[in-house]
DNA sequence: TATGAATGAGTCTTCATTCAT
DNA sequence: GATGAATGAAGACTCATTCAT
């Protein structure tokens, strides 16, 4: 009671002490739903601030600059999603696990808008692009270790190595995240499930056991 | 021939000789280098003036608005492609003509860049927005053509629907088209042609015949 | 045949004679209906060009700049007013007077709100300014001198000098012609012809014989 | 005291105390006295804010927009003459009522040029002429107050309602006020003191008693 | 810790004007 | 006589950033 605080909910006695971490996640929760909604290059500081409920100087008082924000951001999106793929890992075959990672990356509306601004920005800042190109990395290896362990069980198929499947499956998804804004109509609940369900069939074990890529 | 012809440093007035449809492609060219290399959102009109050797004045003269600009830039950069899709179509089997069109499309250093801000930035233009998708579900129908009968031929799967499967690969594409800029250095030829033998071996027939994706 | 022109209507044969004022005319036409409809800041000589089916470049072929053309203008319409006056100077008595005067210039639905226009951008432009002073000075003179000829008669009121009447009528008149356009809904007919009515009244002549103002 | 406090010259940054409003008056009255010399078309926010000695950006920090500062103006303009009304209500005869009201008027150099402007800007910006259409509504409903209980002391005419005699007065003042700016030397104050007498003239009882204007 | 006033460089856009053809 | 390409200065507006308080 005398000090130690952190619950934003009660009513602030004495030295709040680890707020700090507290604001920039509400503001890099702010940022993030401006970011989704008008994009990049409309989110201002301003408009950040605004709707987080704090001033213009509170944001950069916070952060150095806004490629500071932006990057804080990516890297909270990131630690999000690894704790997600943490989540499902366990999960059994490749066709349950492919469905949790879209029920739950879906079930974000910001999830897929933030992260198509974030890689379009990624081009034209080199400190995001490294955030990006190393969280990416480690979700291949992820993913292609997940591959890996199926082709070990004959669950997929084993002719193409699991990295550039890895590689083919990330492609895709961020095909999709990046074509989705622009004709959301295109992509029904129904489109979305048959697109799964032909990836799935896409990586199914073939039958003549192992061959190599290109041979 | 006499007379001293004007210098490239005084300021051209009046009327000069010369084809609209000329300049408006001379500065379509300038505009897609500048975006190219810095991104549409750092690609102003000075920029893009700057680069063709005119003043801003001359952009919005030939051009309503930025916006207008860049529809016009978007529908010639899809002319072109049209032009090249046409040149390869006859090409015998799917890998001869994954490999013409990869060769096509890498030729052209500006090709990928330029593709990905428009995709990106159709997002918040939904003029553009409508520009891409008619042209992209044109050609998923021609992919899909394409892959259909390779499918009649037996020189792919026919177990996912053509449709799919030309999804799949243009999402593909878009992908590597996103994370290409970003980091470059991952797309060595190498790893490329690595890529697009996986491709290959993804769509080749299954033994099993026919059997129907998701079932 | 051979050479006289001068109807548009007529296929051009030959040289043009006399062609310069009917185009400078046309142009004029084209200006007021911009400057009625989008006002004088808004008028630009593209925007007028355009309306008479010419290009810019034709609009500064026969006016040495936009100064020049707005003089032009308000010339012209001046003529036309002038011989709008003109045409109902003999009507017997004022309150005759007064509404043909009415009836011909609500017959020109540019009349109003481009007279306006130029008394508020006289305040800008001196030349106009002087051009928009002497007329105003003559309309005043000729209706002191009909409003002199009607107290002589006995019709109105003699107990203000002529002048001073013109002079406050003048006043009305504009302001009703600056305010039509910012509430248009409160000159409907019926208000119209009560507050011509009005002004009738206003000037009718008084029992008590000839008075001073003021005294 | 002794240390060395900011000059003029210095560019100031950071959080100056003073208060909003009164930052914005500020500029309200920079904004007054440019569009009073050089009307509204040629008051760019440049201009407001060097006279009031700060940069372009601070005009657009106090207004969204300069048409949200354009209608400050007008609203704080209004209050002005509100106020000026209040004060004069009181007074005795019509006669001493014009004169302290056109003393008031001419008192502040600047008031018949902006009205002026923005009277004939309202022409184009639909929120301006709300705000004038409103106010001078209650103008209108005031004079017509003070004229019908003139009507009733018998000091003015009653043969015409108040409400229009509040027209035509308003109309006059409105028609001057554009005018003048054009020819000021048609305005002495001796010329302006006998158009007043003649307004007063104008108004003055009948002899013949009640009669319906019109009839 | 947080504010918010103010800057200044930049953006797109509009336009009268010029002038070679 | 008429065109229309191009200029260049100006306009309104946006915004990351700075900084006194």
């Amino acid at each position: 009671m005398t000090s130690r605080s952190g619950d934003e909910e009660v009513a602030q006695r004495g030295r709040p002490t680890g707020n700090h971490e507290a604001k920039r996640a509400e503001l890099l929760k702010a940022a993030t739903s401006v970011i989704a909604q008008e994009g990049y290059a409309n989110a201002s500081l301003r408009k950040v601030a605004k709707r987080a409920g704090y001033t213009t100087g509170a944001v950069t008082y916070y952060f150095a600059n806004k490629e500071e924000m932006v990057i804080a951001l990516a890297e909270s999106r990131f630690d999000n999603y690894d704790a997600m793929l943490e989540a499902i890992q366990g999960e059994g075959d490749i066709k349950t696990l492919v469905n949790s990672w879209l029920k739950t990356t879906v079930g974000d509306p910001e999830f897929w808008p933030v992260m198509s601004e974030l890689l379009a920005h990624g081009r034209h800042d080199p400190a995001l692009a490294r955030v990006i190109a190393e969280r990416y990395a480690r979700y291949r290896d992820i993913y292609a270790s997940i591959l890996a362990a199926a082709q070990a069980q004959g669950t997929i198929r084993d002719d193409i190595p699991a990295d550039l499947l890895a590689d083919q499956l990330s492609a895709m998804g961020d095909g999709w995240t990046m074509m989705s804004p622009i004709e959301p109509e295109r992509f029904t609940p129904q489109r979305v499930r048959e697109l799964v369900d032909a990836v799935i069939a896409l990586i199914a074990p073939v039958s003549g056991g192992r061959r190599e890529a290109g041979s």
